[in-house]
DNA sequence: TAAATATTTAATCATTTGATTAAATTATTT
DNA sequence: AAATAATTTAATCAAATGATTAAATATTTA
């Protein structure tokens, strides 16, 4: 095949594995992704593939235990702390996540997608699970809007902030914009974001 | 393999491999379905799978062109029409597309994987290109707001109503729901997007 | 420096899969 | 009733794939 990423030199076999399945993982799923698809892209011979992973499938697992770590891993830490306040939370996480999001925009897909097919997989990760049961976020949600359920704005802050770029293709080809473009407008939903959700939280329905 | 869903009297041949292919494309993706998985669903002969439809990827093709139209063949006709207001095309949207993925919420997952792996198959659906190019809607955001690129309002009106079914699993862990509470979180939204989204187009930043 | 260990290679294999086929059966047409 | 067409079946096949292996090479250790 074709001539290897540019991190051919310098890592190990083992890790330039690791970075080739994230690439082919990431753009063809579990199934269609051919472990001599990523022998070739990591430059190296089949066989070491299962020499230090042992299977397809335990390498596709690490990675994607990786990828849920980096999604989840640090949306928990803003949510539970108890120092700062609901507006900080929003504008921490929403910056935070479109950088993220802006260097990986397959993550969302990638991860949204394996959560369908396996949940089991997510079940794992106990600090998601945090979020609602014990979080600042929820309390100060609840605080300021009790009697809409705390989910409903968690889920708008998310859908808000990841679905434009689940969507980035369909969006892109919609409004006929390069990736430059495309990034430009994130960083703008960086300052549009909070400030909706802010409206939102503050909108009480008129009876 | 077991029995078949309760399709299988009544519909032709044809009928039922494309019920049940839907139901195993939709749940696996194209890589990872298996022809035999497909008719075995059905409950008919693995030949008859390339006697009406030639290939796998023909008939993925075929049910891919149909849940492309069903998710997006809807939402031109309500951006398009110049005789709604734009309340009226928010709530139409947000209500008809809430109904159709509480019946279907495996549907934008599955076709927003198409459009990112296969850009190709999306651009040929010219009416979703017309959204933001001749609509109504568009014209009405910009009378609305000349100052905020429409397409930031189209994005978060899409992930306010998609994302939630996007995200149905995780959410649905993360607040251990089942799918009737979930529905009825996803009913609650149809009042609520029309009316975030109104105050997001409401608001004007403080200068 | 020899032995042990780790890594790599090219070849190979078992299994799975999508597709094909000849023959049989059923349905339709003449 | 016979001929024709459509549908169905069981068996089979070629190609692809993930995994394995023996042998060679490189590195480390005593």
């Amino acid at each position: 095949m074709g001539k290897s990423p540019a991190f051919e030199k310098e890592l190990s076999t083992e890790e330039k594995i690791k970075a080739a399945a994230r690439i082919v993982f990431a753009k063809k799923g579990f199934a269609a992704a051919r472990t001599r698809d990523i022998a070739d892209t990591a430059g190296i011979n089949l066989a070491l593939l299962n020499y230090y992973f042992r299977s397809k499938q335990k390498l596709f697992d690490g990675i994607m235990r990786e990828k849920l770590q980096e999604f989840f891993g640090k949306v928990a830490p803003i949510m539970i702390d108890t120092t700062t306040t609901l507006e900080t939370k929003i504008e921490t996480f929403v910056a935070h996540y479109t950088d993220m999001l802006i260097k990986n925009p397959e993550l969302p897909l990638f991860v949204m997608s394996e959560i369908r097919t396996h949940p089991q997989h997510f079940a794992q990760i106990s600090p998601i699970h945090q979020i609602l049961n014990e979080s600042s976020f929820v309390a100060q949600l609840k605080e300021k809007r009790p009697e809409v359920h705390p989910l409903h704005f968690l889920m708008s802050m998310l859908g808000l902030t990841v679905f434009p770029f689940i969507a980035m293709p369909m969006m892109k080809s919609i409004a006929s914009l390069d990736d430059e473009a495309y990034t430009r407008m994130m960083e703008e939903r960086k300052k549009l974001i909070p400030l909706w959700m802010h409206t939102i939280l503050d909108k009480k329905p008129n009876t």
